[in-house]
DNA sequence: GTGATCGCATGACATCTGTCATCAGGAGAC
DNA sequence: GTCTCCTGATGACAGATGTCATGCGATCAC
């Protein structure tokens, strides 16, 4: 018997799921959790096999909650994704995950990675997987990165500035070259860019 | 036995959600949709007697389906969403829609509000509803939402002109109008802010 | 040591944005 | 008819933003 341990903030998402791996013979959910902080607890706690976390979760996101868990036990991570994009992907093998599943993928199909990843395989999904290897990788330093996210709810310049402790001159200049990698004009388109492809 | 369509973009979703009504005994999915389009092709042909529409769904969205399926037919609707907000709970009553449940809600809650409005109630998520009737309604106009809705990609206020077929002076104007009734100072903060509210 | 590189900062300049006063043409109210 | 709204438009102005050249200190290779 597989124990599972389900994470994602949704009760309803969280509940249908449940209710799906259940129908399976060889699976069961040992916790349910709704936000990261919750998941890393109740992974600590029940020790389950495989830890099947959607990404989209408060407070921090479920990488981070990957990250911890796979630090402290060999609990297999399954990352389950509406975002999915390949820096995305990027992010979680760095963070140790075995499973990388987008919400595209066909319910039917979510007990076979889980069996997959169980038996000590991984599993990545082979769109996203072909789209990484091609597509570019992200051009962004750090700090463009940093300077992109604060923008992103139409903060002033100064207001950024403030907010990552730095020079607001500076803080234009992270802009400006992001722009300029970006190909746009605009902090806000670029924020707007870098958001769709997967980087902030 | 109620039959029911569920539309969701989700596969993963959808056939969670599937699996959770299926254990039902007087419920079963006569038909799934991943668009809009294909929502209300499915409801004209299978006629069941219930649609459950995830709100955010291309091409269209859930809410412009249920408008469809609501004024060709006398199938209830019921929209599910992740983005639940009072505004856009007036729109979905506004479209004709008989239950709006937000993701929150626990799963096991979902079959007896399907039942709710199989007996012809409507049913609404009580802290939307609440919020809906304390909250202040949207204050913007539609040409000034309108500009909103185009300028959150980070456009330039020629590019936004030009997609709304207006003068460059005008866009200013309804965007200075919408800034100061959402109290910020740039048109980018007040499409975040609206964008929060679900008014765009 | 020297030199190169990098992160952070500054200042000058042209352009874009946001604000505001104003105007022209319709649509209704009376 | 006149009067009043309303929508769309224009122009002027101050301030914010994007671009670019430059400076300064720390680090690292040699």
């Amino acid at each position: 018997m597989i124990r599972l341990l389900i994470a994602d903030d949704e009760d309803l998402i969280r509940g249908a799921l449940t209710a799906l791996l259940e129908l399976e013979e060889d699976l069961t959910v040992a916790a349910e959790a709704a936000t990261s902080t919750d998941a890393v607890r109740l992974a600590r706690e029940h020790r389950p096999d495989i830890a099947v976390l959607d990404l989209e979760m408060p407070p921090a996101d479920g990488l981070r909650a990957a990250e911890e868990i796979s630090a402290e036990s060999a609990i297999k991570i399954i990352l389950v994704t509406r975002h999915a994009r390949p820096a995305v992907l990027r992010r979680a093998l760095a963070a140790g995950v075995q499973g990388f599943v987008p919400k595209t993928t066909p319910a039917t199909r979510l007990a076979e990675i889980i069996r997959d990843v169980a038996a000590g395989r991984r599993y990545v999904d082979p769109d996203i997987a072909a789209s990484a290897l091609t597509e570019d990788d992200c051009p962004l330093s750090d700090r463009e990165l940093e300077v992109l996210r604060a923008s992103r709810t139409g903060a002033s310049i100064r207001e950024i500035a403030a907010q990552v402790h730095l020079a607001p001159g500076t803080v234009r200049n992270y802009l400006s070259a992001a722009m300029a990698k970006l190909g746009v004009n605009s902090r806000h388109a670029a924020a707007h860019r870098a958001w769709e492809q997967g980087w902030i």
